[in-house]
DNA sequence: TGTACTGTTAAGGCTTTGCTAAGGATCGAG
DNA sequence: CTCGATCCTTAGCAAAGCCTTAACAGTACA
């Protein structure tokens, strides 16, 4: 199916976690220490790795930065619990998902096929057209009548969810779990900013917009425009 | 099939709901206070939340807020019998259900599936159809011949409840229920004065309809235009 | 013809949204 | 390591839109 780096330190966790991934198929290599984890990240090429944050010899946050700073390859982290601000802090760092331990295996199992059923599907090969604006995954990059638009990271990855359900309305509150990356916290007003700041790099105002519209108490909507 | 967070200070209650849950293959996380509850929830994301209003250590309306100011998750809440007016605050709140203490298994289950049932499947729903008018939940957009209508959120629900029971008649107090979410209070008057607005957003009148026909004494109902 | 129910309009208060600006964090260059 | 630039978040105010209430008019039915 998959290969998986699992880097946890609990043997029993471990393994169990292992058992149960071969067992679905996956190609799962193990490791115990952050050292070796990154060996074995950098040396197999994986399609998943599963980090504990808490490992003995190095800060997981750290670990993780390190994974993230020579591949892209989607990072599961794991907490124990009462160490829910690691897990924000850990979506920030760049992990695409995250398990509270004790987890169970049809918990692991789920999170699993999520994060790779995203993985890959996510290289979208054809960029997205609403009208004259283009938003090519792939190269990073949004234009409109041609034009190139210059947008910061979050504009970008904004515009681009928007653009991938087009027509259809969502919440402020998706939009942090999705685009953000945080399914609970987060203030609504920070996605009330930066669709102001991409309305005014398309062109448009909330008063007059052609592709931004707002449903008032629900959320926002990206239309072609008519 | 779906984890599940119960926050319940009465040990029986908890343990009880815990387990007729879990025999259903739901993955259970329990809590005994409102601070641990918080935690739990935003710790492991679950995709519902039972809730007791009447938790030692905080108030459960506060709490029920809380979760709301940082996340959507479906929420039902229990209170003992004779606290009705708190789950009209609850409902108002943002809960999606309630139930009441002494409750059965079977309601328990039956109400947790409902609201699952709810909310995996509100996302999605093909447009309705009626005669020449549109209702697109996902765009949370209505059109008449093919003319987008300009709706308030209320008065848009309220389309789509409507159209969600063609031909049947509905009584105002069940759409202050279902569509005003306040079984109890509320004035039927606000129903009249929204489904005045619609009328004449639809171009028509109470004397010459097409679509809203009242059912003098009953209630209300949208046709199918002969 | 009276009564109860329904239709419509207007006004006020409240909530949601739009936008600007400031502060702080992060990242890269030198 | 330091500086500078960029970006994100938060706070706050202004503006827009919406919902409810109230009052009055109209209508069916006994």
């Amino acid at each position: 199916m998959a290969a998986v780096v699992i880097i946890e330190d609990e043997q029993r966790i471990r393994e169990l976690a292992a058992k149960a991934l071969a067992a679905r198929g996956h190609e799962v290599h193990t490791s115990a220490t952050a050292m070796d984890g990154l060996q074995t990240v950098i040396g197999s090429s994986p399609d998943l790795v599963i980090l504990d944050l808490g490992l003995p010899d190095l800060d997981g946050m750290e670990l993780l930065k390190m994974i993230r700073a020579v591949s892209d390859v989607p990072v599961i982290v794991a907490t124990a619990r009462g160490e829910e601000p690691d897990i924000v802090l850990s979506l920030n760092a760049g992990a695409d998902d995250h398990l509270v331990k004790p987890f169970s295996v049809e918990q692991l199992e789920a999170r699993v096929r999520a994060v790779l059923r995203r993985a890959s599907v996510a290289p979208r090969g054809s960029p997205v057209t609403i009208g004259a604006l283009v938003i090519d995954g792939a190269a990073r990059e949004a234009s409109l009548d041609g034009e190139v638009l210059e947008l910061s990271p979050k504009e970008f990855d904004l515009l681009r969810y928007l653009a991938e359900h087009t027509g259809e309305v969502i919440t402020k509150r998706r939009l942090l779990a999705e685009v953000w990356r945080q399914p609970y916290g987060g203030s609504e007003k920070t996605v009330d900013v930066h669709l102001s700041w991409l309305r005014r790099k398309l062109g448009e105002s909330a008063a007059d917009s052609r592709y931004l519209q707002t449903v008032r108490g629900v959320g926002i909507k990206i239309v072609e425009p008519t």
